[in-house]
DNA sequence: ACCCAAATACTCGGATCCGAGCGATCGGAG
DNA sequence: CTCCGATCGCTCGGATCCGAGTATTTGGGT
């Protein structure tokens, strides 16, 4: 099980019994899907690997109406546990990923410093623009359930907010001559 | 093209024509293998995915001594285009990406106070050592080639320290009390 | 009464990812 | 000279990911 959907899968069905659709519908209701990639496509694989590691199980199947049918899934008792091992791993191990812009970062130079100071300003521009979105929402958020439910927004507002300062940080030291160009690929 | 290691390849194609082999070789030794995730698999598939847009092509197949043959490519005109316009993009535009951990706080809760405490103690006591080690790295990298090259690494570490500040913060909170823990699926 | 948009619930297959494995060759210790 | 481990360079196939498609049904507007 690498994929962090299972986890959220795992977190819906500790609170009661559901079938796929149910729990991709509940994952966007929440806005759990800023946490989560949540397709159609993965939720089904996911759930199957559940069931082979013998985490979830079918409960039964119900057909409402002539729609196709429903099969509904519950946790079992090894799924209880993992949950939580599975967030405290998650939580204590630093995982190696690869964002993007990491990837991109190491290329900077191909731009040339005018480019490079242009696509810094936009992306900060962008970046704060998310930020307020998210800061909205949290606030919105906050008016209904506790802090603890939505602590997450507050780390990705925080990791945002990092984000822009270094990018500003490096347009300025690019301005300034700080950060040297030498002659590069162009 | 999705794959941001397909990137890495026409930085390196660039400077100079290449086998796939001497690609990942390369990379390795220049410490790249931190922003990109460079498995011999998906570098295959990479390189063939290139020649299919037609960002580069196959410019000769060696064999030296009786080992595998060897097949150098290098970029097309398209390529060189393709590789800055790959960079401005991925700088420009923030990309909605989902690290583990993001999910994995969005379920603290299922670890209790104490249990989250715990584990975003040594979460930060980690990324502590990990950054340590950025900047060691940082300063040694620092004396062979120019800033530019390497500042990605600043980047890195500081986001690394962005979340340290995170993780004290919430476990200041979570012991002072600011942060409540209603009671909730253990 | 009728039609169309949205919701319900899932399947399918192509694209991608990636580690294990494979067959060979080279370098150096004895 | 000969054996062994490290290196060379790549292939293969299973696992995963995921969007587009399918087929029905409900609900609201006219």
């Amino acid at each position: 099980m690498k994929n962090a959907l299972g986890m959220a899968v795992l977190g819906l069905l500790m609170e009661s019994p559901l079938h796929p659709h149910a729990m991709a519908a509940t994952l966007r209701e929440r806005g759990m899907d800023r946490a989560f990639k949540v397709t159609t496509g993965s939720l089904y694989d996911v759930v199957r690997a559940l069931v082979r590691e013998g985490w979830i199980e079918a409960r039964e199947t119900v057909r409402v109406g002539a729609r196709p049918e429903r099969t509904v899934y519950g946790l079992t008792a090894l799924g209880r546990e993992e949950f939580t091992a599975w967030v405290d791993r998650l939580v204590r191990e630093p995982q190696a990923e690869y964002p993007k812009f990491l990837s991109a970062v190491s290329y900077l130079g191909a731009l040339g410093p005018d480019g490079a100071v242009a696509a810094l300003r936009e992306r900060a521009e962008r970046l704060r623009a998310s930020v307020e979105e998210m800061r909205a929402g949290h606030q919105e958020a906050l008016a209904q359930v506790p802090r603890l439910f939505v602590v997450e927004v507050e780390y990705a507002v925080r990791m945002a907010e990092a984000e822009i300062g270094w990018v500003e940080e490096i347009v300025a030291d690019v301005e300034s001559g700080r950060l040297a160009w030498p002659e590069v690929a162009e």
